[in-house]
DNA sequence: CCAAAGCATAAGTAAATATGATTACTAATA
DNA sequence: TATTAGTAATCATATTTACTTATGCTTTGG
């Protein structure tokens, strides 16, 4: 910690000793910085009292004052310092303006795959200096923390979720589909009864956050749920469910629709889907980039997941 | 320039930024900076008001408080800027004690040549942190306005000098030798009469510092001055001699003892010898690696130099 | 020796700052 | 639901700080 004197030290000092170097007389100095000359002379006695060394030596009359040792030390320092501040400035200005800046954002898988790319690419479009950077988790909570924390600048999360620190928008439904080989028996259907999962099993998640949502659906359609195969990794379970293991149950944006080898059947009767949101911290910490993601985020929302099943929150 | 209110931020206030990011709440961050809970809360909202935007967000109660966008910017230069002052203070600390820094010596080239090496060897065998520099003139005059202007830490002066401003100290007499092509002639002579340069001419400087004393010297004695070559350089002066043009008038430092080709010997009569001096700047300016620059240059000068012929200034 | 240039200092006033007490807000708890 | 605890903001006041003007001191140059 900076400590002593040294604590009381203000941008203005350092500004004094550089005027008067620059100009060379602490009269000029002040013209130069609006104040008058016994100012000047009085913030620079600040510096040198809190740096406990002379800055400048003062022959006395009409001759040019100058630098001590200690005062070019402290002139290199106030030049970098001063200008830290000037870029602070600039950022603070960068800020405001919305260009720049970082744009963090949490996802959770299935969401990577489909949702964030369009996204990102249509925000980078109108923003080209922003550093987005996205963290993926496998539930709600870490991510919920670190918008509070402000680790985030925005997150979609599996809804419902009730948190008063954050402002959570509904972009819609994402429905729990089939996904099976692609083979003659699949061929010829156009839905999938979760009934006929009794008995052969089912590819699904481990403990993942649209485990649960999956497992109490298909029970409350009276399925007895076993499980033949279980992984978090979305590519995993549809390379199971490729190779004709046994069907997987999936939210549908977690499927890579652009498998030939599998068939991706809506579920009949359906089963409650999940719904996807958008989260953005507090008021004071949105940046105007996390914003702009939300509204976008609604947006592709709208064309990409089915509106109508979304529950308000 | 930093405009506005940015120019009354004080260390201070970037100080309450990092304490309160670092303890989590004004309270402690006052703790630990010594202030009231209230005093902290005023420093944050002054450095809020300066840069126009909340640094942090209070969601109230006992929620921690968090950093906005701003205040995340704030806090990145904010560190640099107080490491800055932190490392302000330790140059002072060190330069108090002494250590390292740098050294800007003005010299001459005879100087140079002998003395100088010697000094320099001792004063980084004390101080191996010091920066040397040395910066070489033909006359006094920059030297001395160098000193004054802080430019220069220590210079080496060919007197007598009369300014006001620095402090000289004579460091002894150099005398005039006639350095001769070492052959017959002038292996038969233990000393050389000037009143033999009439007639044969003369090797000498062109406008040098020791021109002036050396053509003066002369014509006291009824020389009349005949150049036959002229240089600033003595490496050149002692070549001609060394191959019999004339003999060269040199000021004893400026001779390469360490050449067997030459012969060098004393005048008889001897003409003013050119007085050495050291010079330091007005105290203020004084680094304690001048100071004792200017110790050893005495010591070694005693040891090098005619002390006798010294002429107190 | 006087005028000019330059910085320091003093006095007065205006502004900023710290403190302690109080208020307001929130979350957790009884 | 009421209470308690923890937190920051606010208020009033005394103190400190900072700026301005005026004055004095020092040195240079005519």
């Amino acid at each position: 910690m900076v400590e002593g004197k040294l604590k009381h030290i203000e941008i203005r000092h350092l500004e004094a000793l550089r005027a008067v170097v620059e100009e060379g007389t602490f009269t000029d100095a002040g013209i130069r910085l609006g104040y008058s000359q016994a100012a000047v002379s009085q913030q620079v006695a600040a510096l040198e009292a809190a740096l406990g060394e002379s800055v400048f030596d003062r022959p006395g009359g009409p001759r040019p004052v100058v630098l001590t040792p200690a005062g070019r030390l402290a002139l290199r320092h106030a030049q970098v310092v001063t200008d830290r501040i000037d870029q602070l400035r600039a950022d603070i200005d960068a800020l405001k303006a919305g260009m720049g800046g970082r744009l963090a954002c949490g996802t959770f898988q299935s969401v990577s795959v489909e949702l964030l790319p369009t996204i990102v690419g249509r925000i980078l479009t109108e923003t080209p200096d922003l550093q987005v950077r996205v963290d993926e988790a496998d539930e709600n909570e870490p991510l919920i923390a670190s918008l509070i924390a402000g680790d985030l600048d925005v997150a979609f999360l599996a809804g419902p979720v009730q948190e008063p620190d954050i402002e959570v928008i509904p972009l819609g439904a994402d429905p729990f589909v089939a996904v099976l080989a692609n083979d003659e028996y699949s061929a010829e259907l156009t839905s999938y009864d979760p009934m006929l999962l009794n008995g052969i099993g089912v590819i699904g998640e481990n403990g993942g956050g649209a485990q649960l949502l999956i497992e109490n659906g298909l029970r409350a359609l009276g399925v007895s749920v076993q499980y033949v195969f279980r992984t978090n990794d979305n590519g995993a379970m549809q390379a199971m469910a490729r190779n004709g293991l046994a069907p997987a149950i999936m939210p549908l944006l977690a499927v890579d629709a652009h498998d030939p080898n599998v068939r991706v059947l809506p579920l009949n009767p359906p089963i409650p889907p999940r719904q996807i949101l958008i989260a953005l911290p507090r008021p004071a910490l949105r940046t105007a980039a996390a914003t702009r993601f939300a509204q976008i985020a609604v947006e592709v929302g709208q064309s990409r997941l089915n509106a109508g099943g979304a529950i308000p929150v």
